[in-house]
DNA sequence: TTGAAAACATGACATTTATCATATTTTTCA
DNA sequence: TGAAAAATATGATAAATGTCATGTTTTCAA
């Protein structure tokens, strides 16, 4: 009777995500036919899709809630390598590669996500050339994005990855309107500095240099944007 | 009469390095297409084939010779991405995704490298999908290679990095047989440095010291691995 | 061949950043 | 609610690495 269930019932027409995601392509037959083969699971924040080194079956869909795609180091850090909101697809990088995961992907912010086994996946790539080559244009311009950070992560010092980092948080999870200058997004001084690639404690006191100087404010683990322009400058240079 | 040109004349049927780019894929139709519609010119080392910023109007196929992949940095260092080789595709990334090239592409070793317009390529895609998948998993293998090179710029030391960096280039570079020690690609120490992502002084220093523990041999430019298992060793840990 | 330029090499030094230690605050959950 | 755990914060210190200076060797082209 009161069978514990975490399963969702979200039909892809209806998704309030569709929009933001690749699946915005799709017929509705086509989306009709992929609702009926997902499923649909609501987690909790800490709770793991996939790990590291193991093989793909199919790929994520987010509904709702946020989730990070981090590498863990041999040092045991993480890395992230991106925060995946609503409408974002995960794992189909090594799906389409043929490979184990890469990368293990928790969630962060309460969340609900389909999963679409991957032979729907195949199909739908397989019927639909227009689709495929959006997600083909979609990977190379994630190759692109992971290329530019390779290369801030490798010049830049950890002062300006942070302030660029800020920046960025803000454009992708800056609220609308009013309060637009918050960053809405629950992360942890540890995962802000797993972003960034530095220790936590080095995150810390850089973000208290931030607001000392004014370009930031904290109101707990929130951070509001109070001087873009100083911040830019920072994430820029740096002498 | 003596009119001075670098154009060189392939075919793609007898081209030597068919059996390692991703055009092995096609039939004899479609490479003699191919053929008919590209240019080949012969570069020397320092030659530019496309710069950051700018616009693709195809793609570069390298029949000859070795090519660096970078992005120049705020503070004017290279950061090298990729070095390519005979066989290898340049500047289809930027081009599938629709966007100004974001890294560029010198050449370090002389070569000899094809042109491909962007329409012929396109059609090549649009015309056959077992290419396009082909391709497709290409680029999902690149971006998870950038996702764990971006990983150990960010958690490993330059010292690390540099014991990896060298079994990488005896990897893919290492002659065959006899002297399979010995890494044959003429990369300065700057070069090397902006693949490690550091500066030349650290290379060369760090260089030094691999030579005097015995793991390397350096005659000049080329370096020698001596012991395998101690760079094996220096690269996954360090303390 | 030779002179100039580039690449390589090494030393001295400054600085960034990681690490360890230890409070303090916040969150979690029993 | 209250105790335990986790997260945040700050200080002290050390190590890695970048930067600047300078000298040597190699490369390249006139």
């Amino acid at each position: 009777m009161s069978r514990k269930t975490n399963q969702v019932n979200i039909s892809c027409l209806s998704c309030q995500s569709l929009q933001n995601s690749h699946f915005a392509e799709l017929n509705k037959g086509e989306l009709n036919a992929l609702s009926s083969h997902k499923s649909c699971v609501s987690y909790k924040k800490g709770q793991t899709l996939f790990y590291e080194g193991t093989r793909p079956m199919g790929i994520f869909c987010i509904n709702q809630g946020k989730v990070k795609v981090f590498k863990m180091g041999s040092n045991g850090r993480e890395q992230i390598l991106f925060i995946a909101q609503p409408g974002d697809f995960l794992g189909y990088r090594a799906m389409l590669s043929e490979e184990f995961y890469g990368a293990s992907a928790t969630v962060i912010e309460p969340a609900a996500i389909c999963f679409i086994p991957k032979s729907d996946f195949v199909n739908i790539l397989n019927n639909n050339p227009v689709f495929f080559k959006k997600l083909m244009k979609a990977v190379c311009h994630e190759l692109g994005i992971m290329e530019e950070n390779l290369t801030q992560i490798s010049q830049k010092s950890v002062r300006e990855r942070l302030a660029s980092t800020i920046l960025m948080l803000k454009e992708t999870y800056g609220m609308e309107g009013e309060g637009s200058d918050v960053i809405d997004i629950s992360l942890s001084r540890e995962d802000l500095a797993n972003i960034v690639g530095t220790a936590t404690e080095t995150v810390i006191r850089l973000l208290s240099e931030f607001k000392s100087d004014g370009m930031i404010g904290l109101e707990g683990k929130r951070i509001k944007v109070l001087d873009v322009n100083s911040l830019v400058h920072e994430a820029d240079f740096y002498a």
